[in-house]
DNA sequence: GCTCGTCCCATTTTT
DNA sequence: TGGGACGAGC
């Protein structure tokens, strides 16, 4: 069957014309060098061809060999390109060659690459599947799918080559998993699988998993893979670590994951540079598939990433790379900042375009973000610049410690919620503080919880790396493949079923034994009675609800949906979370809940299997107006009015560990993660740091961050009151010497001070204080408690058992002004805001 | 096999 | 300081 000749032009009259009809066959006009034709579809083959359910590569690959005549098509009037700037209009109208789009932060980047696609679909340069456009995140994939729908004024659902590296990788590799070794249905493992999988192997080569722990293992495994070297490729001065038997368990770990028909994320890049290297035919068939070849954030690119879109634009060298080296900030999980600095060596003739008109911050925000940048070296280099005149400089604030200024933080929060300094009030939800470490995030937590500020966390674990989601999908996996050994070990004892260690050896022996599955073993053991009184009884009934839930999945007797909620239920796996009084157990029912209803979008346990580990998002979508708390790389992308940048002190940001280990390289990129966090600002970025720190409960001081240095004087606001810390310095202060000024303020005695417990008494502690509250620094007690809601901590009474949020359950003990003060069964003693607690009789209405 | 106490160690984490 | 891993004891 042969369909081509169509751009999503056309696409659109189809769909008009049917929509007129009613009926249900398409109508096609194919005008190409074989002449004017008229087809008939089906819905159904419609959707198939042009991969809106199913996709048949085939087809394509039929496709894609038909020349495409431009001729015939008609030139759209081409609205979408209106708008654009010279630079990005010269960007997206660059069609052929490769193009290397050095698109610095907020330039409209994402705009220029949606309209790149849109201009080669409408101008019939290109069809939808001739297109190869990847992202590293899912969200930026769906972002650009929505925002090309939007210019076309269609909903692009023709796309299949438009995702992520690993989701378009995967696709290929299921087509050609035998070429690997691999079935086409294997699993997907994540890193706890990974992780588990790696110490047993360790092991069994007799390794001191203490002295050589399965993570690290991990870590340099994945490594090698970022960099596409397969075990035989790995260089010998890479080899010492593990006893020198990093490589051979590089090796059994690959020969396992084939065993189990599985890989991991890393294999589903590598296993595809591998099979292009080796099969000529197949890379030859994508070389002419793929005419046009987008890239986005090709800075973060690793080896392997980029060898495989090398080998893919070999050919055609259509490709367009957009990415900004100055937001480089993913090295240290192998990206490669070379990749963009080499593009022009590696694609002689590359036409660079630079998009330099920032439209998103202040000129005041935009200098000192340059300013900081410009300290890094061999930069391919660009000059940000605004339209805009207005501003407010980038405002810099020292505090005594971290504890300060995360208060002074949740108060100028507050400010600007009302409106400040002539300023309209904000929303929370326009207000971020972006950390280096997630650690430093609970100091945040805990000052917003105490004044009752609503924020939200940004990232975290993944929703599908939760403990009970993964529980919940190795149930899945198994009834699907009851031969999925690594599912079976992880739900064998959970819920608790007193089948510990030795059972599970047991049932392993058993299984190698015979050379069957673990499943199947673990029958063999049942029938052989090998195992004793409850275990036994709880196996037996384990294995036969597994060959039921399979033979279920097979008849398709009921729906998915239906399904899966059975097997949760029959496990005993919702009761034990439903019979778990932790805090946490009302929360991962309700995640529960979510991984069934994501199952609805899917039409079978099968392909949601398949897809889910690539896709599964963690945007659980609360709302509400809240403060956003996220770390640096977390922001990358995002933009915010307010943003406020705590912690830069050097040691913790630039990151003592980055620099430690990477030396220059590492610094650089910590200069480039205070380049993104500066930029994520559109009206205001507030800098600070504190003298000291509690680092593991030990109190530090610390030097302000060397990037304090770096910004530059003129577009910096110091809020720190001049004198505070003994030495000359504000505004004035900076210009004269920068560094030792600034330095100046831990110089003192104040320095030793901070390291012992009465640190809260040294004259140096009140005079800041009081400095301070002179300044309004901190706002005064009774001015806060003017706008907190007394009854809400009328509505609790001493003695009632309460739950938390955060802390769980426990008992008020008393109330304390607009606090609760409340005794923790597992958090202790705490004043909080009534506002968090509920009774704990309605704890499971909640959903936290 | 489970629970509790002790000890150790601590970035960033798109898929 | 606090969370996770592990080993001793129930």
């Amino acid at each position: 069957m042969v369909c081509h000749g169509l751009t999503l032009l056309r696409l659109r009259c189809a769909w008009q014309w049917v929509g007129a009809s009613g009926g249900d066959i398409f109508w096609a006009n194919n005008n190409d060098e074989n002449g004017s034709r008229t087809r008939l579809f089906t819905r159904a083959r419609w959707r198939y061809v042009w991969g809106m359910s199913s996709f048949s590569e085939d087809d394509a690959f039929e496709a894609a060999a038909v020349p495409l005549s431009q001729r015939a098509m008609a030139r759209p009037s081409a609205a979408y390109l209106d708008g654009l700037n010279p630079a990005q209009r010269e960007a997206v109208e660059t069609l052929s060659g490769p193009v290397l789009m050095l698109a610095g932060a907020g330039t409209g980047k994402t705009k220029a690459l949606t309209t790149r696609i849109t201009h080669l679909l409408a101008t019939g340069t290109a069809r939808p599947h001739e297109i190869l456009a990847v992202t590293f995140t899912n969200k930026a994939a769906r972002e650009m799918k929505s925002r090309i729908g939007g210019l076309m004024g269609e909903a692009v659902e023709g796309m299949p080559w438009l995702g992520t590296f690993h989701s378009v990788c995967a696709k290929q590799l299921r087509r050609h998993a035998e070429l690997v070794g691999l079935k086409s249905n294997f699993t997907i493992l994540d890193t706890d699988d990974q992780i588990r999988l790696m110490k047993q192997l360790i092991e069994a080569a007799g390794i001191d998993h203490k002295r050589w722990p399965a993570r690290m293992l991990s870590g340099i495994i994945d490594g090698w893979k970022n960099k596409a070297l397969t075990p035989d490729k790995v260089p010998v001065a890479d080899s010492g670590a593990f006893d020198h038997k990093g490589v051979e368990l590089y090796a059994a770990y690959q020969r396992r994951l084939l065993d189990l028909n599985a890989v991991d994320f890393g294999d589903i890049l590598l296993h595809m540079v591998t099979i292009f290297q080796k099969h000529e035919d197949v890379l030859d068939q994508y070389q002419r598939w793929f005419r046009y070849i987008l890239v986005d954030e090709y800075q973060d690119t690793n080896v392997a990433q980029y060898m495989w879109l090398r080998l893919l634009a070999a050919s055609h060298k259509n490709v367009c790379c957009v990415g900004d080296d100055d937001q480089s900030i993913y090295g240290w999980r192998g990206a490669e900042v070379g990749n963009i600095l080499r593009f022009e060596k590696d694609f002689p003739g590359a036409h660079v375009v630079r998009l330099e008109e920032n439209y998103r911050s202040t000129p005041h925000i935009l200098a000192a973000a340059s300013g900081v940048i410009a300290a890094n070296k061999g930069r391919l280099g660009k000059t940000l610049f605004t339209s805009r005149t207005d501003g407010e400089k980038v405002r810099l604030i020292g505090h005594w410690d971290g504890e300060e200024e995360a208060r002074w933080i949740g108060e100028e929060v507050e400010a600007m919620q009302r409106g400040t300094r002539g300023m309209a009030p904000l929303g929370l939800d326009h207000m971020a503080i972006l950390v280096r470490a997630s650690h430093q995030m609970r100091a945040f937590e805990d000052r917003f919880l105490t004044i009752g500020l609503p924020y939200r966390v940004i990232g975290g674990p993944r929703f599908y790396e939760r403990m009970e989601i993964r529980d919940a999908m190795a149930y899945f996996r198994l009834a699907v493949s009851p031969e999925d050994d690594l599912a079976f070990e992880r739900i064998v004892n959970t819920p608790k079923r007193g089948l510990g260690d030795k059972a599970i050896q047991t049932i392993q022996r058993t299984a190698r034994s015979n050379g069957v599955s673990l499943v199947e073993g673990a029958r063999l053991v049942c029938q052989g009675k090998l195992l004793g009184g409850k275990g036994l009884k709880e196996l037996t009934f384990l294995v036969g609800s597994l060959d039921r839930w399979h033979a279920q999945v097979r008849a398709e007797a009921d729906t998915h949906v239906e399904l899966a909620e059975m097997i949760l239920d029959e496990s005993g796996y919702t009761g034990f979370w439903q019979n778990d009084k932790t805090p946490e157990a009302p929360g991962r029912l309700e995640n529960l809940k979510e991984l069934v209803k994501a199952l609805e979008n899917f039409e079978n346990l099968q392909g949601f299997l398949e897809h889910v580990s690539l896709i599964m998002d963690n945007e659980t979508e609360e709302q509400g107006e809240k403060v956003s708390i996220m770390t640096l790389h977390a922001a990358k992308g995002l933009e915010f009015p307010a943003v406020f940048l705590p912690g830069w002190e050097d040691g913790l940001f630039p990151s003592q560990r980055s620099m430690d280990e990477s030396g220059v390289k590492g610094l650089e990129e910590e200069r480039r993660l205070a380049y993104v966090g500066i930029t994520r600002a559109e009206e205001i970025c507030t800098v600070s740091f504190a003298a000291n720190r509690r680092v593991y409960g030990q109190w530090q001081s610390a030097m302000p961050s060397r990037f304090i240095d770096e910004l530059p004087e003129d577009h910096v606001e110091v809020l720190t009151p001049p004198g505070l810390y003994g030495g000359g310095y504000g505004a004035a202060g900076m210009a004269a010497s920068a560094s030792p000024a600034m330095a100046g303020m831990v110089g003192s005695d104040l320095h030793e001070k901070a390291h012992s417990a009465d640190v809260y008494n040294s004259p140096g502690w009140r005079r800041l204080q009081s400095r301070s509250q002179q300044r309004g620094m901190a706002m005064p007690s009774e001015a806060r408690n003017m706008t907190i809601d007394m009854t809400a901590v009328s509505a609790f009474t001493e003695g009632e058992r309460v739950f938390h949020q955060k802390f769980g359950y426990g008992e008020v003990i008393g109330i304390e002004g607009d606090k609760l003060v409340i005794e923790f069964d597992k958090a202790g003693s705490k004043h909080v805001v009534a506002q968090y607690v509920v009774s704990a009789d309605k704890a499971d209405d909640v959903p936290f």
